[in-house]
DNA sequence: AATGTAGTCAACCGCTGGCGG
DNA sequence: TCCGCCAGCGGTTGACTACAT
């Protein structure tokens, strides 16, 4: 019954492709098209399994194939999707064209995983790290409330919650203040590097007058982010966790949408907030007398941002 | 110049779902 | 319905290179 066995009894080359075994691959599916990869080894002549024939032309041969250093674009695909749909490279790879899921998983494991670690986010959660001492930051964490102590006054051009990302990052160190002062040292305790990274496009300049290391370390690159933003637990409320700007519709429009298949991202994966829908979120509805009522922080960090 | 270490990436390995006998 | 192959996928490995000591 069913067919023989590919080539693992057969005594196939196996490590890097010469020149010549290129060669006849490309030109064996440039005439003939790949077919069955099964076959395809025997009738261009080659002695590889047809697995690794396959490997070499989709990751590497296939005319269509971009090579080269990825750009500011794609890396914030790369992440933004991954927050979604998780290790789906083949999925991801699908939205960049020229790149393969080889490609995309290289760079990931390589770039991008470092690169939101020193962001302060967790590559595998995308939501902030949770492994860092905060008594070793609350120097920067202080300097950081000082500046939001300028709490001025108000002008009547109010951005409502078209949230400048700069806002968002106060909002985000405010939020660590408030559970660092409010809760015993034991809370899970948010990341004041993530809250500096931020998806900044542009640097918060309290931050950088105040914390320049934080800040620099935090974004190096100076390059803007996108992960999906979460939920966290703040003081027993839950609020959203800004440490995206994915989440607010400004901060989308830096790319087109991008449909995900809905059968593709599982059901708990993390799903980007609008920042319209945080009203749902705001404590003070579900609990009056709770302390903090985030809406309105927001409100005043927004209104304060503007002058 | 020699050696050690870290980073990169092509290629392999092993698993899974779909399909055919 | 069962069994086995195939193609595709994600994880891992190892060769190669660049840089530091």
């Amino acid at each position: 019954m069913g067919r023989p066995p590919c080539c693992d009894e057969m005594v196939v080359k196996k490590g890097p492709w010469t020149p010549e075994e290129d060669k006849k691959l490309v030109e064996y599916i440039q005439r003939h098209g790949h077919g069955s990869w099964r076959n395809l080894p025997k009738n261009a002549g080659l002695n590889r399994c047809g697995k690794s024939c396959r490997l070499r032309w989709t990751n590497y041969l296939r005319p269509d194939v971009k090579r080269g250093k990825f750009s500011e674009d794609e890396e914030q695909i790369i992440i933004h999707l991954h927050s979604i749909l998780g290790n789906k490279w083949s999925t991801i790879s699908r939205r960049l064209p020229g790149r393969t899921d080889n490609e995309i998983k290289n760079y990931w494991n390589t770039h991008l995983k470092k690169k939101l670690l020193l962001m302060g986010v967790d590559p595998v959660t995308h939501a902030p790290r949770t492994d860092l001492d905060l008594l070793a930051l609350l120097p920067v964490l202080l300097a950081a409330a000082t500046g939001l102590g300028n709490l001025g006054s108000s002008s009547s051009d109010a951005p409502g919650l078209q949230a400048d990302p700069v806002h968002l990052v106060r909002l985000r160190v405010l939020q660590t203040l408030i559970q660092a002062t409010t809760a015993g040292p034991s809370i899970d305790v948010m990341n004041p590097l993530g809250a500096a990274s931020l998806g900044c496009a542009q640097p918060n300049q309290q931050l950088v007058g105040l914390a320049p290391d934080l800040s620099a370390v935090a974004n190096p690159g100076g390059s803007s982010f996108q992960t999906g933003p979460k939920t966290e637990s703040c003081s027993g409320i839950a609020v959203p966790v800004v440490f995206s700007s994915c989440a607010v519709p400004t901060a989308r429009s830096v790319h087109p949408p991008i449909s995900i298949p809905q059968e593709s991202a599982p059901m708990d994966s993390p799903a980007s907030i609008p920042f319209e829908d945080w009203h749902g979120l705001n404590p003070g509805e579900s609990n009056a007398d709770d302390m903090i009522c985030w809406k309105d922080i927001i409100d005043q960090i927004c209104w304060t941002g503007q002058s």
